[in-house]
DNA sequence: TTGAAAGCGCTAACAC
DNA sequence: GTGTTAGCGCTTTCAA
């Protein structure tokens, strides 16, 4: 198909040839290994020549000889139109870029037969480890025959050990519904996802800060104020609205919502109800949603989750770089980001 | 690191050996190369003993030999933020996987040399081809050393010739106005990105459709009416606001916005301004972006970017299934979504 | 200090 | 029908 433009492939032998040395000197002076040994005009004859010629090690061959093929396979049940954690993915890539290690990706749908066929294509192609990520928080089945290190992220496996990367969704939501209660506010709902069917330890965690703040602070649990819906705007939305048509004594001042995508139709139910944000109701999202987030009107106050961070640490992990971390469970912060969705509340 | 967990590599000399037969035997056999050749007897032999001991092919060593390693690279200049083209990665992956093609993906964030680093790295893994993505159609200039039967995605190449898939923007944009003018609107304003760094043919050709369909409808083009802005939310509001204070004789009924992020601004401004979407302004997006377009509240009218079909077509015209694609120009249709964004007009 | 040679696991050409 | 063998391009041990 090509016409014939694709250069002769110049190997190591060629290399050898032009530079007047053996293959044996050319692979051990362009590796650096021992290559003090071989005096300097040596050494620059052959890197001369490498360069010139336009030498690129073939890394198949080299693979195979040293069994370490410099490449790392991450497989996700991302879909493809969920934005969401592409952001692991692009951390990952770049770390393994900067450490001269290149990223198959498979992305799997979530089906756990292609999982497993991912799995062993990787394996099949030598790779020298594994990240699984999932979109979601939650429990996994982790794919027969991944091997023990590989490192799991936003995940954490049903059975068997292996390395974790996950968000402290608790923290954050304590964080958050600190900030609210802090503001002033004490009625203050929930606003859950319905969606509960592949173990939500997002929506547990969330929910867990939720529940847990207001004991802190004294605050009675009404569960009235904890409504659910599907996990975006039109779920948010409907929930909110129901929130909204409570009687004007028990309705809640701010809305905790599981998500940046609920929390938009929050905003949506709110107008509709003639309220302001924040004025008449403050409201506070999860994720940090790109295009969300900081683009709604007026900006939402939410919870940062921190895939990029995640995305990094599982490759520095898999790659052995930065040693320090000795647990096998990393739980990275999520912090607060504060906009415009919250208002002091003076204290009826 | 592992506790020896890995099971001993079982290679095709093991098979060979519980089979009773040659390891020439048994590639052939496994690879149905003619099997045929071989008794039924002899072939279940090697089938049984290649499946108990769980033998998968070495690719590495399969592809030194045949110098095809089934394994394509993907590079983008896709920023991790972003999740707008990701559509077409995870496309490409699903064709790649449809077709026992893994794929390594690159971010490049659009650095030239990290492009052309990437490029080299993925030649020394000997991929068997390149797709090359950008994340906004644009001309670009293709990295060194890309191979010449590499299909490029979203961009056409500022020099050289490359099998090219791209979005019909110009399509999609004229049959958007054509949808607003049809609805009885004249007073139509454009809203375009300021970003006009990298040849932005999107918005070239997305105003070429706008300026097209008004000239065949023997509308004035006005040049008040084209306005300009930060391509997201923000910037869209900033220019969709200067539009709402023109005189009430000249302001526009409809707006027709570079991207639905800039739309989604512009719903901001009409509500700031007292207008209703789309009782007092009708607004049209572009790109149907997840989580806004759909979840905006009235829904935003818009045109869908093909970037699945993108990434498809992208895979299958490089591992040259489908051939009936003699072309080497792809341009791809840009669908109207209608949603509830567009009011028709009753003539003034 | 350098070269020769033995493989890594597989495929394909050639024997038998 | 099936076995043998020569590499693919590289690293690495052992000799010289």
């Amino acid at each position: 198909m090509d016409v014939g433009e694709r250069v002769k492939k110049v190997g190591i032998r060629e290399v050898a040839k032009h530079a007047g040395v053996s293959i044996g000197a050319v692979s051990r002076i362009l590796n650096n290994r021992d290559a003090d040994k071989f005096p300097e005009a040596t050494r620059d004859r052959v890197h001369v020549a490498a360069h010139e010629l336009g030498y690129r090690p073939n890394m198949l061959a080299r693979g195979l000889r040293t069994s370490r093929t410099h490449t790392v396979g991450l497989v996700t049940d991302m879909i493809a139109t969920t934005p969401y954690a592409s952001g692991i993915a692009a951390a990952a890539q770049e770390v393994a870029q900067e450490n001269g290690v290149l990223l198959f990706l498979v992305n799997t749908g979530g089906s756990g037969t292609i999982e497993t066929n991912a799995v062993d294509a990787l394996l099949a192609q030598q790779v020298d480890g594994f990240i699984f990520a999932t979109m979601s928080y939650r429990e996994v089945d982790v794919p027969e025959r991944l091997p023990t290190d590989t490192v799991l992220v936003n995940c954490v496996p049903r059975s068997g050990h292996y390395r974790v990367v996950v968000p402290d969704d608790y923290g954050g939501a304590h964080t958050a519904m600190r900030y609210l209660v802090e503001a002033g506010h004490r009625r203050i709902a929930f606003v859950d996802t319905d969606e509960k069917d592949p173990d939500p330890l997002a929506s547990q965690l969330r929910f867990a800060g939720y529940r847990d703040v207001l004991h802190e602070a004294g605050i009675p649990f009404d569960e009235n104020l904890v409504v659910e819906g599907r996990s975006d705007s039109f779920g948010g939305r409907a929930a909110v609205d129901r929130l909204l048509t409570l009687p004007a004594q028990t309705r809640p001042t701010a809305v905790f919502c599981f998500n940046d995508r609920m929390a938009a139709g929050a905003y949506i139910a709110a107008r509709r109800h003639g309220m302001q944000v924040p004025a008449d109701l403050s409201i506070v999202g999860y994720d940090d949603q790109a295009l969300i987030a900081a683009e709604i009107d007026p900006g939402l106050t939410t919870v940062a989750l921190p895939h990029h961070a995640m995305g990094r640490l599982a490759m520095k992990m898999l790659l052995g770089i930065d040693e320090p971390h000795e647990e096998s469970l990393m739980k990275l912060e999520c912090p607060l980001i504060v906009r415009e969705s919250v208002r002091p509340l003076t204290q009826p």
